[in-house]
DNA sequence: CTAATGACGTAGA
DNA sequence: ATCTACGCCATTA
C-alpha cells in the first residue's frame, strides 16, 4: 500500500537522534530504498503533522535545510530547532555533514 | 494505465 | 565554490 514506503521512511527518521541530520538519500537508503531521495522528501511532505516525528533533522546532500514545501517559513523553523539541538549553519547556510550525520544503521533485525 | 510533480542527487559549466 | 541540466523514485491527478 502507498503508506509502505511513508511508514519505512519515518522508521528510520526516528532513529535519528537529537544534534545530529540526515539527508533525504540517506533516509531513503536505510528505508530500503535507495535512490529514492526525492520521493522521500515527498513523504516528509506530509509528516509535519507527525508529533514525534524529528522531521526537521532530515536535509538535503548540500548540507542546508530544503526550501518550498509546507510553508514558506518552514525552512526557518527547520533550521532553528537543528540550532537549539546544537547544529551549527555557516553563514552560506549549510552545515557541516562530516560533523553532524548521522550513522545510520539498516532496520529489519531485531536488535534486542 | 499514462502524465505530471516534487522538502533529492550527481555531474558538468 | 555557485549555478544549471538531467536522472531517479514514489505519489497524485
Amino acid at each position: 500500500m502507498s503508506l509502505a514506503f511513508r511508514d519505512a521512511i519515518y522508521r528510520v527518521v526516528y532513529q535519528v537522534p537529537a544534534g545530529r541530520v540526515a539527508t533525504y538519500g540517506q533516509v531513503a537508503e536505510l528505508a530500503g530504498y535507495p535512490g529514492a531521495a526525492r520521493a522521500c522528501g515527498t513523504a516528509l511532505r506530509d509528516a509535519t503533522r507527525q508529533p514525534e516525528l524529528p522531521w526537521h533533522r532530515v536535509i538535503n546532500a548540500s548540507g542546508k535545510v530544503s526550501p518550498g514545501g509546507g510553508g514558506v517559513g518552514r525552512p526557518l523553523v527547520q533550521r532553528r530547532l537543528l540550532e537549539e539541538e546544537g547544529v551549527h549553519f555557516r553563514a552560506s547556510g549549510r552545515c557541516d555533514l562530516k560533523r553532524y550525520r548521522w550513522k545510520g544503521q539498516v532496520i529489519g533485525l531485531d536488535e534486542s
